[in-house]
DNA sequence: CTTGACCCTGTAGCGACTACAGGGTGCAGA
DNA sequence: TCTGCACCCTGTAGTCGCTACAGGGTCAAG
């Protein structure tokens, strides 16, 4: 497989150019090699690794969270309940965030259930972001 | 009632003074008359305009949203269509969310429920990261 | 040899705050 | 009266994870 320039990079991993420069800068990549032009020329190990961290975003993995856990999945023998810390913190934000916008949807729901589209002065919507 | 201060108002309504003064910067809230001394010196209806911006952020309306929102409160008589239509938007973004984090979810429990807790090397977490 | 797609760096903007720094005000106790 | 302390002021910069330029350089096809 020849070097892959940025944007090559970018349509086989779906993440924008801007963004794997992002990456970049925040240590999340590895600088690439240049050519005589000074593009960077990625590797299939360059993509592996953003790969991983971009499986990881969609899990909703902070990029400090992903640093760490680039770093433990480079060390085979350790243990890997760092690893699962990590898991576990990640799902105990994302159970918050869903009772969040669970509770959310349930009043917005509610407010346009017994709104009867009438004036904005007896609107139930308007009425109870007044408190009422 | 007299004047409350800034921090008075922060401590009845539960937003940080930061937050308050933001909301004037960005013309949610009204400027309020100054004391002698040049503090802030609010009266009941900047107290309801707050709570109003509360309520809102802690339905998930944005900024722009709220300033429509209260724009649409001050009048009376206009039909609630508009009002509705926001809080229709503001549901659909929340079902998103919540469509997106139970996603998110489910694939954090079923990593974490598949993991042996061994060493990296055979960690279903990392594996999974790194596309099996 | 020109056109156009791509690449480079560096900087600024987004949303909704949050956290200072460096000062001024006001009141209660010694 | 002094002094300490809590509070207030403005202005600016930082947070997070991008995203969008501006102003250039590179490269291959026609
Ligand atoms: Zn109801
Ligand atoms: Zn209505
Ligand atoms: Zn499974
Ligand atoms: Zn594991």
């Amino acid at each position: 497989m020849p070097a892959l320039s940025i944007g090559d990079l970018a349509r086989r991993t779906g993440v924008p150019v801007e963004t794997i420069r992002y990456y970049e800068r925040m240590g999340l990549l590895p600088k690439p090699p240049r050519t005589e032009g000074n593009y960077r020329a990625y590797e299939a190990a360059h993509e592996r690794r953003l790969a991983f961290v971009k499986r990881s975003r969609d899990l909703g993995f902070g990029l400090d969270a992903i640093r760490a856990l680039l770093d433990l999945a480079d060390g085979a023998d350790r243990p890997c309940g760092e690893v699962d810390a990590l898991a576990r913190d990640q799902l105990a934000e994302v159970e918050r965030k869903i009772a969040d916008l669970t509770a959310m949807r349930a009043e917005l729901q509610d407010m346009l259930g017994h709104c009867r589209a009438d004036t904005v002065a007896d609107c139930e919507i308007i009425g109870r972001l007044r408190g009422r």
